[in-house]
DNA sequence: GCCGCCGCTGGAACCGGTTCCATGAAATGT
DNA sequence: ACATTTCATGGAACCGGTTCCAGCGGCGGC
């Protein structure tokens, strides 16, 4: 349509002295600024961002990496960030790369080469040396959402202290038969989430003199609540396995446990505490005790600690981990194990 | 880094040599095209997508634009989506505009007239006339997702042929106290969606003979599970208001009728038929009988649509429907009524 | 009255590709 | 043998901005 140089002819100055009016950049009286702008306006002009980035490098659109757009956690990320992108005037690139894979190795070796972001912000993805390595050359900041990665600045909640503090409440109501179900340490798609929540649990078991690791106290599970469902069928229905507390590594787990002690007639929380984290939208009507970890929080201060990096143009603190806080909200989920009969 | 201009100079052949070799357009001998290729490969070359979209006007980048990321049917599209689109070497540029507002003519007025795409696809979104003459003036190919759009494909299942199925399955049953339970008519994101279903469901009611229209048999619900858990509270809670079967608009709400209905002791499907609409996976583990209308059938083909317009550079067939199929799935949420008793 | 600086402007180079056009060599047709 | 095509290649213009640099008028200082 109309470039810049039709603002200039018909403001009747310089190609120059247009693009320095629109930009703001470099002298201008005020006088030929309001020609510039008014003529630009009158024509309806819009700058290319593509010949602009051509020069100055910056293309005002970030690249965000994720590796799941269904699940609560990273749809809510997801969201928040385009909302904060777009408050600052940025685009958002998204690349949903499932796992590690050929597919992967692709995306990074042609999409992401072309460096048409001016920085990355990768959620919940185990970046390999690598590809960190790739972004480091190409000059492009980088900022990490869900746990550490070598050399970059990460944005997390501390998952160790939240299943803690979650086997914790369960000890603390009196509870002594205490199950972890959750993500395997060897699932793929473990960004240390699975195991760290693991840790903290088998950690708070210990402190509190109960067996822990190896004990048989923890049963893998897909991270859905149908996941949840299946195994809560499993470990419920058999009396022999069933325990009286069960922290969940995830809401959704939590939510399909619940479904399933229902359906097997075990009263929740009389016979069974459920607790699970996330604060998902759901447990509401579960009446769910969750540890709630602000998903839209942590999308949100990534962008923005994203964006100073680019703007100050500091390299940005390295291995810098920000711990976001997160919160135990107590509804009926959880109370004291029923004593036991005839006891 | 390293430009074409680099290449050319290792090849020893002009910038424009270099150009055709590696981008196949034009004539090169077989030896010139190795000599390019090898020497591109040496020094890591990777073509700048900025400085050839400024002169072809391509960008291979498609812009989406959809109202809610962590809705089960939007995150499904766009997860189908964004995996065409890598397949076929676009990037996806991402706006998540809640509802028409000064904010989205905003993002219209500012983000989209920069054309940093190629196209674009909007799912679930009412554009106005405005928007879309903008896009057309702009010369980008538009493709919708979830109801008609005037002047534009549209890809979309049929609502009112499922809602009037949903329906048909409840009568065929026996039922004739049916319910429908869904969003409102007045609902701003109503997309013709919600009112088709309405109206698919009286249409049902009304072949049978049954109170339509005004006889109190809709009732008005938010979109999600909560949304119908709080709904079916407060109707099944009264037996003058609890029906003996309900088409639910969404599986979301139809699930959140069926933990409200178990929590009041009434049993599904003895008690209470239900059936929603959308075949979420969840609805496996409540056993919901549902109409599947496969949103990521739905987000690939308008991928395949979209990129066919750009690639053929056909105007595409505007005001053009395409319906996908959708299919019923019985499991044991629904059944015949019971009995009336000491009838 | 002259020098130097400041504020403002225009010309031109540049970013990194693509494409038009001219040129020339080889292959084909008559 | 000569006129055409066809294929290959290089030079240069171009896409639409930004930025460097030179030039110029006005003003204050000495």
């Amino acid at each position: 349509m109309s470039a810049i140089a039709d603002v200039a002819r018909l403001a009747g100055v310089a190609k120059a002295t247009a693009s320095r009016a629109l930009s703001g950049r470099g002298y201008v009286s005020e006088e030929t600024r309001r020609k510039v702008i008014e003529a630009a306006r009158e024509i309806g002009y819009v700058a290319s961002p593509n010949a602009a980035s051509l020069v100055t490098g910056r293309t005002k659109s970030i690249g965000v990496i994720i590796p799941f757009i269904s699940r609560w956690f990273f749809s809510e990320v997801l969201e928040s960030m385009e909302q904060a992108l777009l408050d600052e005037g940025y685009d958002m690139t998204l690349y949903n790369l499932p796992a590690p894979s050929p597919e992967r190795e692709r995306v990074f070796d042609y999409f992401l080469a072309r460096k048409r972001f001016d920085g990355v912000i990768s959620v919940g993805v185990a970046l390999s040396d690598n590809e960190v390595n790739l972004l480091h050359r190409l000059g492009r900041p980088l900022v990490g959402i869900g746990g550490p990665i070598r050399g970059v600045h990460t944005i997390a909640i501390d998952d160790v202290a939240c299943a803690r503090l979650a086997t914790e409440h369960l000890l603390s109501l009196g509870h002594t038969d205490i199950v972890h179900i959750g993500g395997s340490k060897e699932d793929e798609m473990d960004f240390q989430v699975h195991s760290n929540r693991l840790t903290g649990f088998y950690a708070a078991m210990d402190e509190a003199g109960l067996p822990s690791e190896g004990s048989g106290s923890f049963y893998a599970c897909e991270f859905t609540m149908p996941g949840g469902y299946q195994v809560g069928q499993a470990v419920f229905g058999d009396p022999r396995t069933r325990p009286t507390a069960v922290f969940a590594a995830s809401d959704e787990i939590a939510i399909g446990l619940i479904v399933a002690a229902r359906e097997l007639g075990i009263q929740v929380p009389a016979d069974l505490s459920v607790i699970g984290i996330d604060g998902h939208p759901y447990a509401d009507m579960f009446r769910l005790t969750t540890i709630e970890q602000h998903p839209r929080r942590q999308g949100r201060l990534a962008v923005l600690s994203l964006l100073a990096e680019l703007e100050t143009a500091t390299p940005g603190e390295e291995d810098h981990l920000t711990v976001l806080p997160t919160n135990l909200v107590i509804r009926s989920s959880t109370s004291g194990p029923r004593p036991p009969h005839g006891g």
